[in-house]
DNA sequence: TGATAGATTTGATCTGCAACAAACACGCGG
DNA sequence: CCGCGTGTTTGTTGCAGATCAAATCTATCA
């Protein structure tokens, strides 16, 4: 069912491998690297490989623990799971400056795969575990992305246990759109570059619904398609109170 | 709608504030304690308090930051958040050895609640930062517990997205018992301290449908139901089965 | 440019769970 | 021991979203 091709896990990388150049990267501030001195910063230049990944690549396969950590630097990915049957459920798309290591090598893992072609600073785990010991900062940085992803995995637990799709949609595109807006990066025309089924499969709706109710938002005047991967947000403070449940659907019929 | 007492936030504790025995404690090798030095152990023992809190009081509410974090040593409490309409959804239960105050200052924060009377040691926010800083271990442990938090979250965001209500009843059950088990307590009647709601606001479901699917899984023999509060898993494997969907309810019409 | 496969949209119908309703159990205080 | 309130179970009905089906769009490549 999914044909995507697993990275070479050894061996030389698949793309090019150039000198790292952390001063000049501008993710920095939004990942773990982000408040190290220069004695921290070389170690960990010392052991990370940046890395090309071409698109529907897989990073991480499920029930496995993947003997890499890595920072997103550009492009997307998007984390799941799934049941032997095929379900699958998505549990979050990694933007650039994201990082993925956090909880994957617990119970059955999660399987993490390229949307896009995706840049990556790749770090062996058993490397970065050390790096850790030795640099405090960095052990204290991680727990309060940690601290972020336990808050946004509840924001979520809400969304899918307790909101209806509407809501979840919006949620969707709002949540995207502050995240991109945060990175500094565009989001008029807001970006999609998941699938249908992935947006489905992250908020545990059909690739039918995802569309009925975008075909739905377009049609209330709350959004444009700019073809199939982009949208706008025509009123993104509209869009926020559907979002949080504040509006309960006054004006449907207009 | 929510008439729980919130607890003092300062001023005596409700109820007794023995000298800790920490030595004594039997939760200590599940939580943050359990591999602490002797002096980091004194220094955590300076900081704490030991309170006994009422059943249905609040331990922190939605929207503020909590001044305290806790970790919960006997009894039973629950995690949740809501909508602005009062629709909500339990993000967990906490049992002993389980710590609150991860993630919990971040976004909208979350309200926790004790179903029994629980008993907790107290951590002022501040001093256990403080805390933090001064002893690495700490910092590395509370990053392990993180990772496990984020790794249960996404098995429940699984469970939310994709379950049937039979396979969230099951996961739901199986977990518990497996928790008990895990901290050595009893599970065989299975202790169900939270209501019918709570499980559902845990599940996503109505309570209606939480009886219904609990009454078939009697009916099918493979739990007996112990008056409201407790429950017998008659088949464990089987129970796991279901949880994860491998079963396709294939044995439906015995 | 045209052929082809996959992705998306749209339509029709079905169903699992929600919503509403009412009976029932049980714990607690008088 | 009774009466009351809250929580639970059971019955009935309705609907949001799933499922099944088919038309249309889009991307890719010869």
């Amino acid at each position: 069912m999914n044909n995507s091709r697993l990275l070479p896990s050894s061996g030389q990388p698949p793309t090019s491998c150039a000198r790292v150049d952390c001063d000049a990267c501008d993710v920095r501030a939004l990942t773990f690297c982000g408040d190290l001195g220069h004695d921290a910063m070389s170690a960990v230049a010392s052991i990370v490989s940046r890395i090309e990944v071409p698109a529907h690549a897989l990073l991480a396969e499920e029930g496995e623990q993947s003997p890499y950590v890595y920072n997103v630097t550009a492009g997307t990915a998007k984390l799941y799971k799934s049941l032997p049957d095929g379900r699958t459920q998505v549990l979050g798309f990694l933007l650039p400056g994201d990082f993925l290591g956090l909880g994957d090598d617990r119970l059955g893992g999660l399987a993490a795969e390229s949307l896009t072609r995706v840049s990556v600073c790749r770090f062996r785990r058993r490397d970065f575990e050390n790096l850790q010991e030795r640099i405090p900062v960095l052990g204290r940085r991680l727990l309060s992305l940690a601290q972020d992803e336990i808050a946004r995995s509840r924001e979520q637990m809400l969304l899918l246990g307790r909101k209806s799709a509407r809501e979840r949609l919006a949620s969707f595109l709002l949540g995207l759109y502050d995240r991109l807006e945060a990175r500094g990066e565009a989001n008029d025309p807001l970006p999609l570059p998941m699938t249908r089924t992935d947006i489905g499969d992250y908020l545990g709706l059909t690739i039918e619904t995802v569309s009925r109710t975008l075909a739905a938002f377009k049609r209330d005047g709350i959004i444009s398609l700019d073809g199939v991967h982009a949208v706008r947000l025509l009123d993104p403070e509209r869009m926020r109170s559907l979002a949080t449940g504040d509006e309960a659907d006054r004006m449907a019929a207009c």
